[in-house]
DNA sequence: TATAGTCGTCTATATCAATAGACAAATTAG
DNA sequence: CTAATTTGTCTATTGATATAGACGACTATA
């Protein structure tokens, strides 16, 4: 973006429209903290001149978001702002969900959606240091503060140690909690990759999501102080929402 | 994606094509290491049948990858995967660019795009612990490896303590060697804020990325090893050609 | 109470995106 | 050589996207 100044350029015949690409750079601008809480858009017409396009298309883009909640119209008065600044979510070697969004919200926990023993595919095999095909507890997992999602995850972890981590995890709503119970009172993020992509129909459920949206995503795994590797993790993060601060460890 | 096996799923009337969708999909495939350099992608046929689409949508988005260099479709043989899998850019406290991609690529480099002395904007400030207005030297640079556009960035100095910086970092090339010029041998990175969005024009035509793609974006400091601010950045990196690996710091 | 500003709705038209089916052209396997 | 497989091209049709213009409905304010 360089500044902000010259953001404002729309693609044609991109293969993503442009109510939609609209509705992105929105969606960015009150992210970024471009306006209030309450404050107005500036009213259609003006962001058509801005963005080179008819006002209907305009009124394609604040229709979606109005639909996904982020702005209000009322005739005769203007559009406004509903939603707050994106979550910073803090990514370190001791990174803990509730922990790090102190402050940010009122109110945060994580849901557990499902549990289930597998064999460990190539990659989290690799990742915990076990054979492949080994088997493993999945714990996919949902994180919400403010009753919104911002981040849906899958963990891994070996069965044979970690036997009833499931249910630890149901009563106890932590991981690290849950881990405690086995004897694991500190562990640190070993490794942390980053990549992002646009939403799957998984996700747009998972995470209420409107289609076309983007996802952050890390796969990271977690060991215990002296090197063992514990839990290997997918994250999924709503890039509309929520952004990644890398902590210093 | 937890996995691999759910992911071909694809949005109808989601403001994003169907073609891209899929063109995602494949790239992701790619990078994600599912194909062997010069390995054929399915037939055309098959893939329209995993994502329920017609045999036409599907080349609309292997006609794109193909133009972008991705893919070379073989009449009669096939359609064959071209590029290689992501890049994995290291970011930590001793972030430096060329150093981490070793191995990775033959040939890396920085280019110097452009510099100029402008106003210190309210984030630049913040970040480099000056008064806002205050007057502070912009670098433009690009990061290539194999001849490709992995990275974009923007750099803020202290124009009073930093005069002359450009000219150090287009004689050398290298923000490391520039900064030793000023008597600075070692630096960290103090934070990093890291987000992801659609590529805008400025993006596409920086990192030469066909329209609809996705870019990570970074904000970041970097502080002297006594903690005092000397350099503010905002990185962009094109997702289907990299991902960033968090290291140990 | 006018008037200007703003959102809401309607009609019409053009282009892009996606589906459907058919057949040609090139390659590979038998 | 023949058949099967695969990419390339063509025509036709439908629905979503985008533009254009006009006008109604509601709000705030001079």
């Amino acid at each position: 973006m360089i500044g902000r100044q010259m953001a404002d350029s729309i693609e044609r015949r991109s293969g993503v429209s442009l109510w939609r690409q609209i509705a992105d750079k929105i969606l960015q601008s009150i992210a970024a903290g471009d306006f209030a809480e309450n404050a107005a858009l500036p009213p259609e017409v003006a962001l058509a001149e801005r963005y080179g396009v008819n006002r209907h298309t305009v009124r394609s883009a604040i229709s979606a978001l109005v639909q996904d909640g982020v702005l209000r119209a009322e005739q005769g008065r203007g559009t406004f702002v509903l939603s707050r600044k994106r979550l910073s979510y803090p990514i370190g070697a001791r990174t803990r969900f509730s922990a790090g969004l102190q402050g940010q919200t009122s109110e945060r926990h994580i849901v557990l959606l499902s549990s289930s023993v597998e064999p460990a595919s190539q990659r989290v095999a690799e990742g915990l240091g076990l054979a492949r095909g080994a088997e493993v507890i999945r714990l996919e997992t949902r994180g919400e503060a403010d009753s919104r999602p911002v981040s849906r995850a899958a963990g891994w972890f070996e069965a044979r140690r970690f036997a009833g981590i499931d249910r630890a995890m149901a009563e106890t709503g932590s991981v690290t909690a849950s881990l405690a119970r086995f004897g694991i009172d500190d562990y640190l993020r070993q490794s942390t990759v980053l990549s992002a992509r646009h939403a799957d129909a998984a996700d747009l459920a998972d995470l209420d999501l409107q289609p076309g949206a983007i996802v952050l995503v890390t796969v990271a795994v977690n060991v215990t102080p002296d090197g063992q590797p514990i839990q290997f993790s997918e994250s999924r993060f709503p890039a509309e929402r929520v952004e990644l601060k890398l902590s210093a460890l």
